[in-house]
DNA sequence: ATCTGCCTCAGCCTTTAGATGGAGATATAG
DNA sequence: CTATATCTCCATCTAAAGGCTGAGGCAGAT
C-alpha cells in the first residue's frame, strides 16, 4: 500500500530535492506540491492525500494556519510540520492545529521516513528537540493567550510597519477600533509596544520578512 | 566529462534532497557535503571540487565569508550562492566574495541544472531578481545610505523593542540624541516609523528573531 | 588651518500611540 | 433563554514618537 504525500513549500528546490528523495522510495508516492498555504488547502481538497509533509514559515498562508483548516476539513489527512526554526509558538501552534509531527529540516534522510511511515499510520513523531519544547510547554503553561481571528489579521498589518490609520482603511473598520484590537493584542501577547508585537509577529513567521 | 559538486547547507533535508535530485544527472557528482563554512573549507581544500553550492545563512560561518576563502585559496573552483534570502548585502557580499552565481531556492529545477554547468565552465549565472539587484546597485548606489556605526547600534536596539527612553539610557546618552539618530536612520531607510525600522532591520540579521 | 562627517544636545511643534472605561450588535454554546 | 465571546465604535487623556532647526565638540582628511 502507498503512502500518497503532498509537498508543501514555498522553496521549489527544497520540493524538487523532497520529491526526488522520495522517489526512491516504493512505498511512497508524491501526488502533488503546493508553494503556500492556500494552494496546499485546495491541494489537500482535491487529492485527499495520506501525509502533507507542510513546511511552517511560508507567504501568503502560513503553515499553521494552513494546517488547521486541512485537519478541521479532511482528518483523514495528517499532517508532519517540517521546518527550519524551532520556535516555542510554532511547535505548539502546529500541534495544537492538528499536525502529528513536528520534524527540523536538519533531520537525516532515514528519521524523516521513519516519521512519514509513522504519521500515516496515525503515529506520532517529533524531533527530540521539537518534543522537549512540548514537555517544556505543558509543564509551564505560559500560553500567551490565543489571537482572535481579527486581532491575528491587525497583527499581521502591525507586522507589515503600517500605522493605525492605514489598517483602519486598510480593513475598513475605524481607527478606534483598530486602537483596541491593538490594546488588546499587546495584552495577550505581553508585548508594550507595536515594534515589539511587530518583531513577535515576524519572529513567529505570521509575516514575510524578505522584501522583493 | 563530470562536474564533481561540494554542497553546503546547514539542513540535512535540503543537502539529501539536492543530492538525489543531482543524482539524476548523469554528468554531475556530488563529491562532498558540509553544514556549514568552516567544514566547507576544509573539504574544498581536500577535494578541490568543480562547483560548490553555498547557502548563505549558516551557524559558527556564513556562506560569504567562506566564499572568499575558498575563492582566493583554490581559483579553480567556483561557488554559487544559493540561498533563500534576497537581501541587498548579501547579493553584494556574494559577489565580493567571487560568487560566480547567486540562485534563489525557490529557483526550479531546471534553471538550478542551467546555473550548475554554466559555473563549471566559468560563466556567470544569477538569478533574474538577484540580477536586478545587482543592477540596481551599480547604476543607482541609493543603496539605502550606509547607517554609521552609532546610527547602527541604535537600530539593533530599536529592532529589540526598546522605547527611546530605554535606548538612550542604555547607551548612556540624552533620549534627544536618540531621536535625532532615529530621524536619520529613518531617513536613511527610507521608512516612516520605528516599526518598519525594526522589520528591516529583522530581514537583513541584524538582530535575531527567535527567542529560544 | 579648514572642511567634513559624526556624535552630542536643545527647543518647539504636531501627530501617533496606547490605556481606560463604556457600549451596542451578533453569534454561538449551554 | 442566557451567558460568553467577538467585533464594532466612542470619548478622554497621557505619554511617546517624530519633524524641524540650530549648534557645539571632535576627529580625520585636504
Amino acid at each position: 500500500m502507498t503512502i500518497r504525500l503532498l509537498l508543501v513549500d514555498d522553496h521549489a528546490v527544497v520540493r524538487q530535492g523532497l520529491k526526488m528523495f522520495l522517489k526512491a522510495e516504493s512505498d511512497f508516492e508524491v501526488i502533488g506540491e503546493a508553494s503556500n498555504g492556500v494552494q496546499a488547502i485546495e491541494l489537500a481538497r482535491q487529492l485527499k492525500p495520506d501525509v502533507v509533509l507542510m513546511d511552517l514559515l511560508m507567504p501568503a498562508m502560513g503553515g499553521v494556519e494552513a494546517t488547521g483548516i486541512i485537519r478541521r476539513e479532511i482528518p483523514e489527512t495528517e499532517v508532519i510540520a517540517l521546518t527550519s526554526v524551532l520556535e516555542d509558538s510554532s511547535v505548539i501552534g502546529a500541534i495544537k492545529a492538528g499536525a502529528i509531527g513536528y520534524l527540523l529540516k536538519d533531520t537525516d534522510g532515514p528519521e524523516l521516513l521513519r516519521a512519514i511511515r509513522a504519521a500515516a499510520e496515525g503515529q506520532v513523531q517529533l524531533s527530540p528537540k521539537a518534543a522537549a519544547r512540548l514537555m517544556r510547554e505543558v509543564r509551564a503553561p505560559e500560553s500567551p493567550e490565543k489571537l482572535t481571528e481579527r486581532e491575528t489579521e491587525v497583527l499581521r498589518l502591525i507586522a507589515q510597519g503600517l500605522a493605525n490609520k492605514e489598517i483602519a482603511n486598510s480593513l475598513s473598520i475605524g481607527e478606534k477600533t483598530v486602537k483596541t484590537h491593538v490594546s488588546n493584542i499587546f495584552s495577550k501577547l505581553g508585548v508594550v509596544s507595536r515594534t515589539q508585537a511587530a518583531l513577535y509577529a515576524a519572529s513567529i513567521g505570521l509575516v514575510n520578512l524578505t522584501h522583493d
